[in-house]
DNA sequence: GCCCCTGTCTACCATTTGGTAGACAGGGGC
DNA sequence: GCCCCTGTCTACCAAATGGTAGACAGGGGC
């Protein structure tokens, strides 16, 4: 958030890798779109790589800030769920790059996806116990808890991505129509979830 | 199938994008991947952008022969559903890259993505009719049609490719896990659907 | 035997790309 | 006033990339 150069160039190289792809994207292209020269990105980041992972580590820390405070407050059992995917959409919504980026990472292989992987697998541990411990009680029918959440990340990403895939399925890039995609895919998870 | 030269440089340019992405990839890589020169690609396919649509056209086919031939014989609601998503499984089994490159597709954008959808378009219109249908009928519940294709194709690719996504939350690239992670996502759709 | 057509190759080329070397501006410490 | 440190820039460079031009091998038609 902060205005110096290197997190004006994270920003920017977030874009550009979810967007164009990581090598769709030039340094030359990047420093451009800065309005700075490209030797301005090496000084902060002395090569493509090293930018790419600091900008991995910068994506780690917004999702899991951003899916922490979702949580906040929200204790009952599919209520937390819907937190997290409310989250994840309003991510979406206000930095449609970040889903794209980290499809992008994934598309990439190691070393950026161990490394994304890294920071987010203490989250999914937390979210899979939780349901583990739902679906005991009861409270959830009875899903593998992780499968469920490789399909809640699949669903999310997806549709909240793809634009041009969107607009075959008849759907505009669009705020109201990203609401309808999310309220959608609850009303889906909850079929799925609720006893 | 035939393995005249042009069909082999579309079978390895196909995985080469799917998996390393199409910036990603050299013409001079994809030669050395075949055992020919450049230049030989060059002569079968003008420009890298030519190989590009062949492509595109290559698997826009035989994703549409794959769903077709799956839903051959399977009438009743459900039944349907579950047919598709076992036709675009055995896909994936079969030839692992071909949804990583839909998916590269979808991110390229035009005029790739518009050409790819204008050839599943029919697809996607008539599997939303068959849902309606089932909808109004009371046999399925409730969802928007075209939403709920978008989440399954969603959570199919996402599902079926992403190998260290996987890996995180504890799935394996294997056959067997792959087949786990099919009837996971079946389950899931027969709760969210079935009355 | 000759010709031409098809398919592959060698030889190049201009542009782009990630990266290095070093000039230079400016501002704070002393 | 001088120094040095930080941050940005200009000037290059070697390698890779998509693409062009044209040589060449071989095989079928006649």
């Amino acid at each position: 958030m902060a205005d110096t150069t290197a997190e004006r160039i994270l920003e920017e190289a977030m874009t550009a890798f979810g967007t164009r792809g990581y090598e769709g994207t030039s340094l030359d292209d990047l420093a451009r779109q800065l309005g700075i020269r490209k030797q301005t990105i090496l000084y902060w980041f002395p090569s493509k790589d090293t930018l790419l992972e600091a900008v991995v580590d910068r994506c780690a820390d917004e999702v899991t800030n951003r899916l922490l405070r979702g949580l906040e407050g929200v204790e009952d059992g599919f209520g937390r769920v819907e937190a997290m995917v409310r989250a994840m959409f309003r991510l979406a919504a206000r930095h449609p790059a970040i889903l794209g980026f980290l499809r992008e990472v994934a598309r990439l292989g190691p070393p950026s996806s161990t490394q994304l992987l890294a920071r987010i697998e203490p989250l999914i541990e937390r979210a899979s116990d939780f349901l583990q411990v739902e679906m005991d009680a009861g409270r959830m029918q009875r899903h593998e808890p992780r499968l469920l959440l490789l399909a809640a990340y699949s669903m999310v990403t997806g549709m909240a991505t793809e634009a041009d895939v969107l607009r075959a399925f008849g759907e505009e890039p669009t705020l109201p129509s990203l609401l309808r995609r999310r309220d959608e895919l609850l009303s889906l998870l909850r079929a799925a979830l609720e006893p």
